[in-house]
RNA sequence: GGAAGGAUGCCCGAGUGGCCGAAGGGACACGCCUCGAAAGCGUGCGAGGUUUCUGCCUCCGUGGGUUCAAAUCCCACUCCUUCCGCCA
């Protein structure tokens, strides 16, 4: 959530930033919110006064009961009373307001970075660089869909899939089932110089998935465990960020750094019947997510290296790919500013997504109440958080089954993948 | 699932209605001492809000309640520990 002094000290400036997403209704918004706040202000300063004068009564009312003056306590006691009732009164019109100013705030997306890339949708996004592309050939038996090459070889299996958990699901097998984990094993690795790797849970309350912004504006989006009240998660971004909520972190530990692989769950409520086939896109999938705590001046310069991290993952891979600045119209809802990484599918001829990586300013934090100390001052401030896919693993197996078909049909294993997969340096056919 | 105990500041820990935002210790910071350090001594040391008048308000797991007054009493919940049951 954005900082709500920022509507108190320069509700302007962040009206003209906030109208860059293109969403009129979010100036009403930010309006209504403003307003809120005011009167919660005046509530507090009145529930301030009140409260003194009960406290100054309430320590006469124990030192006359003390000095045997019985009638003054007693008087004390009544006036008291009647200053308790009006802070009664007050604290029900208090905590109304308080919940509508949350319910709005909630839904306030972050404010963008002035560097994102003015646009109206994801058609806008600009590419930054593509790498591996450009003047490169493509064979017509690299032309062939990785679901038709996956189910030749034996190693996608979506049909029983289906039968066991219904549309949108995917079961890799054999070779397919290995080299996904490879990938995963892969990615860890590149990045276990820099990060702590871990294990989350991967179902979390309602607290924690709110804190990363998924609630409670994308619940439909999420599977839930109504009888436990708890979440799928739709990424390990959720349960790394909440790793330090309600914690103050001390500076000369930033930035504090964690990966982890983890499924991830997704309703994909709003996307039915889109890239419905192979790999493209499942109700569960493998990711390996690298993901940062940082002061606020080391956010630019950690969201350049995980974006050049993940592009090393693929360019290792030997994967052509390209990098895409995200545009105001498209960057999410907790995003400051943000980057996608796409390689090149030659058989379905797609760019396909295989890491975001965001920086998301102090929004997150603010959620999850997650502050640092700087060395040597008094005070907090909230961190940054920053986080990225290493390596989303159906897409990048997906790219690797269209770009390493060889002209007998068969997959070659990328050079980097062969120590993790027991020697296998080719998929052929069963 | 059943039973018992617990949750206090960065950590440990005292505190069963007013004099408690909270003893004491540790850690940490600064100063003294020292060639330097350790030890000693002194001072400081939770967060947030409001204000700038160093005053006022809030926070002792969370949420409610009782009271003139709650860390302290009552209720509910959450989490932790131990034991039993169950079970990968």
């Amino acid at each position: 959530m954005i900082d709500v002094r920022l509507l108190r000290t320069d509700l302007e400036a962040v009206r003209a930033r906030m109208a860059r997403r293109a969403k009129p209704d979010l100036l009403v918004q930010l309006d209504n919110a403003a307003a809120l706040d005011g009167r919660l202000r005046e509530f507090a300063a009145e529930r301030d006064s009140i409260r003194r004068q009960v406290n100054d009564l309430s320590k006469q009312v124990g030192q006359l009961r003390r000095d045997g003056k019985a009638a003054e306590a007693d008087a004390a006691m009544a006036q008291s009373r009647e200053f308790g009732d009006e802070e009664k009164g007050l604290a029900a019109k208090t905590a109304e307001v308080e919940e509508q100013l949350r319910q709005i705030l909630l839904r306030i997306p972050n404010i963008i970075s002035d560097e994102a890339p003015d646009g109206a949708s994801d058609e806008a996004n600009p590419v930054i660089r593509v790498h591996g592309f450009d003047g490169v050939a493509f064979d017509d038996h690299q032309r062939v869909p990785h679901w038709e090459t996956g189910v030749a070889l034996g190693i996608l299996d979506n049909e029983r899939a289906a039968k066991i958990s219904g549309a949108m699901f995917t079961m890799l097998r054999g070779a397919g089932a290995t080299m996904a984990r490879a990938l995963c094993q892969l990615a860890l690795d590149r990045n276990a110089d820099a990060f702590e790797e871990v294990r989350p849970p991967t179902l979390v309350t309602t607290a924690t998935l709110t804190s990363t912004g998924q609630l409670p504006k994308f619940a439909d989006d999420a599977y839930s465990i109504e009888r436990d009240d708890l979440w799928c998660i739709p990424t390990a971004e959720v349960p790394l960020t909440s790793i330090s909520a309600g914690e103050i972190l001390d500076e000369a530990d930033l930035p504090k750094r964690f990966m982890a692989y983890s499924p991830c769950y997704r309703r994909e409520s709003g996307s039915a019947g889109r890239d419905t086939r192979g790999l493209l896109r499942g109700h569960e999938f493998d990711k390996v997510e690298i993901l940062a705590y940082a002061a606020p001046e080391q956010g630019r310069a950690l969201l350049d290296e995980f974006v050049a991290r993940a592009a090393g993952t693929m360019e290792a891979l030997g994967l052509p790919y390209r990098v895409i600045g995200i545009c105001s119209g498209d960057l999410g809802q907790s995003h400051h500013l943000s980057f996608d990484i796409e390689v090149y599918a030659p058989g379905c001829d797609k760019w396909l997504e295989v890491s975001s990586v965001s920086w998301f300013s102090d929004y997150q934090a603010r959620r999850a109440d997650i502050r640092f100390r700087r060395t040597g001052q008094k005070g907090t401030e909230h961190v940054h958080t920053l986080n990225g896919s290493a390596l989303a693993v159906p897409r990048v197996l997906a790219a690797i089954l269209e770009n390493y078909r060889q002209s007998d049909g068969s997959v070659a294993v990328p050079d980097v993948l062969r120590p993790y997969m027991r020697g296998i340096t080719a998929i052929g056919p069963k």
